[in-house]
DNA sequence: CAGTGAGCGAGCTTCCGCTTGACTT
């Protein structure tokens, strides 16, 4: 019974507001969109101007019902949903689901939630802006209308259960690319040469002062010829500069800046970072986490100030607004900030605590001063060539925002010339050398993705939105296109020639290369499926196909053009490009073959099958000989590119028979769950160290013995009365399996000291709760 | 939990963006 209803989004945000706005309010949560289209025929009448068909999503029943309740007996609904296109959308769909009657809806909007932000946008009401709903509605049947009829296609050609999409696919692509220019990457090598050369320090100690030559060599034996130069040169300060520089701080976080900033400070996946800001910000700790605006609220901006001023002193307050200049941003919200700025800390768990103080700091550091800092480059003639040694240093002046913050990078082999300090040599000292040395360098091929790279880059193509970052990485790695890994790297050598005391001596030393950690690898699968969409969907695999939609979408928000107008001239050659393919296009299965069996003569070939990459040995369809070829999985790690007839042999030779034990043949394969030794029809796992191609029997056996001594431990209880009834002890803890189902030990019971009746009680309590649906695997 | 892969061919899969739970056998 309260006069006015307000229906955000987010529960969170819900509550917050409830304060403000006192008793005649009461504030509720839509949590997001409430309506979708059907899943039925695209959900779209696409011969009727594409008019959608709507439906009240099946987690959203009891939310709209409850709503539709509270606005019947509400004298106004006041719908505050964001102001952006999604956000005026779900207003509109909050009208129509609701039956609200117009004259007592009001919209409202605000961009940061504080008191007086509220008040006013309340005295400013509204009507909904069918403009931007349709521009909404144009996006949103694009999208189903794009990844319903390009899926299908991807079932009939290459392998059911696929899918594509505007954004999945464009991701994957860019995974795909880079991985194929790191294949073809040419390695080139060049020397580098460096030299400690020897100063004076203010007290006529001597110090080491590096420098590096301006010039690289691209041969051993100009790199040898130069330091045979050296031998006997002097060596003479040409000059000395000093030059002022300056670095300013990064703007506050959005969620994009986010996911990146945690992932190499912190380590923290996509995913888990949302879900460490999620909790914050229910906790009331920082502001919305799904946002791609830097802008700061004046509330933000004078207790940023205030606590600077209080920490650190005046001068190192400065106050900045940031732009955005990200493609597509629609800011409708804040920065991600702490809530009040003067909270350095946080209770909570450890990764809350160390999310909320990179966030602090970021903000905090982002209302300070530049850093002044002073840079030093020498150059250092010599005697006998035309090349110089040039040493550079830098020197923090004032450390300004450096004091709480400062922002990592990605590049791997960033110089480290940070906070160098030269020696205090003179323009025309003559300075000599311990050593010099010239080492043969690579050339580096491009960086693999990580996770949090990938959405930056999707970012600056404008594609994705905060709220859908985290779910993309997600969704391409779980349809099989792309993993997550790491791998080992190589050892390569290099040649390392040194001047020291008159000599050159030349050593060959090793280094390791190309380790990676945690990232993006496209999948075969994740290859053929690409190649497919490139070839026969170029519009929507273009990486400007977002943009240019986006474009249109404005236009149609601006109320310059009619939505369904828009999708007819997107659909016709889009339509077209289905058609033709389904009806012209080859089944792609990235089918290689690596030559002949040397034992039977038969083809080996490898492709995409039913369950994924296979090698097949000898051709299918052949009736004649009536033989069916035989197949095998590829093995993790394995990729249909690059396999060799070697590889694709060995996985015939599975599963192998080892011997008998016991009576009972003992045989070695790999299956679903990595490679296993099987006897007795029971399974135990192979280690890493061994393989089952040429695992032994003995080790054979002993892991078998090993595995018989880990399940007697697992047993903690058993009754002679009732055999079927153990009690276990499980990955979480003890437990009671009965009659092949398993049953929660209440909490503070001691598993060893059950008796039979009170394991029946608990069984009699029902099993423990039946997993919902879960399909992913 | 510990392969499968043609053949007959039902009925299923799938998008992006907005938001949290209920759940980890």
């Amino acid at each position: 019974m309260v006069d006015n209803l307000v229906i955000v989004e987010s529960p969170a945000k819900a509550k917050t507001i409830e304060k403000f706005l006192g008793k005649d309010f009461l504030v509720k949560s839509s949590f997001g969109h409430i309506r979708d289209l059907e899943k039925k025929d695209f959900g779209v009448d696409i011969e009727n101007d594409f008019k959608p068909r709507y439906t009240i999503s099946s987690d959203k029943k009891a939310v709209v019902s409850e709503l539709k309740k509270l606005a019947k007996e509400a004298k106004i609904v006041w719908l505050a949903s964001d102001e952006d296109r999604e956000g005026e959308a779900i207003a509109w769909h909050l009208l129509e689901a609701l039956n609200l009657d117009e004259k007592k809806t009001r919209r409202i909007v605000f961009h940061e939630i504080t008191k007086p932000a509220i008040q006013e946008a309340i005295k400013n009401p509204r009507t909904i802006d069918k403009n931007l709903v349709n521009a909404q509605q144009a996006r949103r049947v694009l999208d189903r209308l794009v990844g319903f009829e390009v899926s299908p296609v991807l079932w009939k050609k290459v392998k059911p259960q696929l899918s594509a999409g505007r954004v999945q696919s464009v991701a994957v692509r860019l995974i795909v690319e880079r991985e194929r220019e790191i294949l073809d990457f040419k390695t080139t090598s060049s020397y580098r040469v460096n030299a400690l050369f020897l100063a004076d320090d203010e007290n006529g100690q001597k110090v080491q002062l590096k420098a590096e030559l301006n010039k690289r060599f691209n041969s051993r034996d100009e790199a040898y010829s130069f330091l045979e130069k050296c031998k006997g040169a002097t060596f003479n300060v040409d000059d000395v500069v000093k030059k002022p520089a300056k670095r300013s701080p990064a703007p506050p976080f959005t969620t994009s800046t986010l996911q990146q900033e945690a992932s190499r400070k912190l380590g923290f996946s996509v995913a888990q970072t949302m879900s460490v800001a999620q909790r914050l910000y229910e906790a009331g700790k920082i502001t919305y986490m799904r946002t791609d605006s830097v802008n700061l609220s004046s509330l933000a901006i004078n207790t940023a100030k205030a606590k600077i001023n209080n920490l650190y002193g005046e001068k190192y307050s400065k106050t900045r607004q940031f732009k955005t200049n990200s493609k597509g941003a629609q800011e409708a919200h804040e920065a991600i900030r702490p809530t009040y700025m003067e909270n350095d800390s946080v209770s909570g768990t450890k990764q809350e605590q160390r999310l909320y103080e990179l966030i602090w700091k970021r903000s905090i550091a982002s209302q300070m001063s530049d850093a002044q800092l002073e840079k030093t480059n020498v150059n250092i003639g010599i005697s006998s060539t035309n090349e110089k040694f040039v040493a550079s240093g830098e020197v923090v002046k004032f450390d300004g925002f450096l004091k709480v913050y400062f922002e990592s990078t990605d590049d791997e082999e960033e110089k480290n010339n940070g906070d160098t300090l030269l020696p205090p040599i003179k323009k025309d000292d003559v300075i000599s050398f311990n050593s010099i040395s010239a080492a043969q360098r690579f050339s580096q091929r491009p960086p693999r993705y990580t996770e949090a790279s990938l959405v930056k880059k999707l970012e600056e193509q404008g594609i994705g939105r905060p709220s859908t970052y985290a779910p993309i990485i997600t969704t391409i790695q779980n349809r099989g296109y792309v993993v997550k890994e790491d791998r080992p790297g190589s050892e390569r050598e290099f040649i390392s020639l040194t001047l020291e005391k008159e000599k050159i001596n030349e050593q060959i030393l090793k280094e390791n290369y190309g380790y990676e950690r945690s990232k993006l690898f496209p999948t075969d699968i994740g290859m053929v499926v690409n190649d497919f969409l490139v070839k026969n969907f170029d519009m929507i695999m273009d990486y400007n196909f977002t943009a240019k939609v986006e474009e249109q979408f404005d236009i149609i928000a601006e109320g310059k053009e009619e939505w369904e107008k828009m999708l007819k001239t997107f659909y016709k050659p889009f339509h077209k490009q289905v058609e033709e393919t389904l009806e012209i296009s080859e089944k792609a299965n990235g089918e290689r073959i690596l030559g002949d069996d040397p034992q039977t003569g038969k083809p080996i070939s490898v492709k995409i099958g039913r369950y994924g990459p296979l090698a097949q040995l000898g051709e299918t369809g052949d009736a004649e000989s009536d033989e069916k070829p035989k197949f095998a999985s590829l093995q993790p790690g394995m990729s249909i590119g690059t396999i060799t007839l070697e590889e694709a042999l060995d996985l015939f030779k599975l599963p192998r028979e080892l011997g008998e034990y016991e009576g009972k043949k003992v045989t070695a394969a790999i299956g679903r769950f990595g490679p296993y030794i099987r006897h007795d029809n029971k399974f135990v796992s192979i280690g890493k160290d061994d393989s089952p191609l040429t695992i032994a029997l003995e080790n054979a056996i002993e892991l078998i013995e090993a595995k018989r001594e880990k399940d007697r431990k697992a047993v903690i209880k058993t009754f002679d009365e009732e055999p079927e009834l153990k009690v276990l002890n499980g990955r979480w803890g003890p437990y009671i399996s009965f009659n092949k189902k398993n049953y929660k030990i209440p909490k503070g019971t001691e598993a060893e000291n059950l008796t039979l009746d009170e394991c029946k009680k608990i069984i009699e309590k029902g099993p423990a709760p039946k997993k919902p649906k879960r399909k992913k695997k």
